[in-house]
DNA sequence: CAGTATCCCTCAAGATACTG
DNA sequence: CAGTATCTTGAGGGATACTG
């Protein structure tokens, strides 16, 4: 099955999402994104890819409406990459990672990066539970990719 | 700059959880896993995926500590896959791919998978942002990937 | 049924050089 | 600086056949 007959057929939102955004990079400009970088040159650097896979994959996440393309705040003729609504709206899934990221991935005295608070400069620990209805959900009251 | 490399340098939680698990079928195997799946050929019919790409992904999972193999619950010579607590812990990554293709990717008459409470068997609209200490915080108020 | 072994092939990724 | 064009390489994925 192609990548493409699978965006027709699948039903499930896991799955389409993952098409999307799960690759080595997406997911990565999105943080990057998240922490404020706009520039192509910014996003190269930063990540280290090679400029032809960034330009790729920029476009793509410009087509997916994940990014939008406008002119550079700086007066430059160039131009900014910044997240949509609907890219902000992968802000859980980025959060969700570094949590598991920072859980499972990490030494108990392994320095990593962190999310702060641009309010108070605090930084978040973040570790509690995704919350349905005010209450906490466990993976065993839940079936993920039940058809109904 | 190679994967292994990168392991070892990166101080993100976010680059690190990507590279273990944001591949094309990883997070659909742990999906199905959330949905009860434990059988290997349950997965390889579930997800339409080559054999031997199949069993290397499981094997990376095992290792990734995602997984865990068990004697197979019906007395069969087999064996199962099963989450860790590590793997189940990814349940707010992939509920948080959901709710975004459920809100991105869908038409508003389209239909999709849904996510049940066991308990209830009533669908879970889960569309609440991630909370923070008990209050909701949205991208704007955070940088994710800031060192400090 | 549950894998393993093999072959093939496509595509993603990197490097480099070039253009506006 | 911000891309585009081109080439090469290698890993990942599919299909098939085989084994315990």
């Amino acid at each position: 099955m192609t990548k493409h007959q699978m965006s027709q057929a699948t039903t499930c939102p896991v799955a389409r999402s993952v098409e999307v955004i799960a690759d080595r990079w997406a997911l990565l400009i999105v943080r990057d994104a998240f922490d404020g970088v706009r520039r192509f040159g910014d996003f190269q650097q930063g990540l280290g890819v090679a400029r032809s896979v960034l330009a790729n994959r920029l476009k793509s996440l410009v087509e997916a409406g994940i990014f939008q393309v406008q002119p550079a705040s700086d007066g430059t003729s160039y131009q900014e990459y910044v997240l949509t609504p609907q890219g902000q709206s992968l802000f859980p899934v980025v959060v969700a990672l570094r949590q598991w990221g920072e859980r499972y991935l990490f030494g108990p005295h392994e320095a990593h990066s962190q999310l702060v608070d641009t309010a108070t400069g605090q930084p978040l620990p973040l570790m509690q539970p995704v919350a349905v209805d005010g209450r906490t959900i466990a993976p065993e009251q839940a079936r993920v990719n039940k058809v109904v």
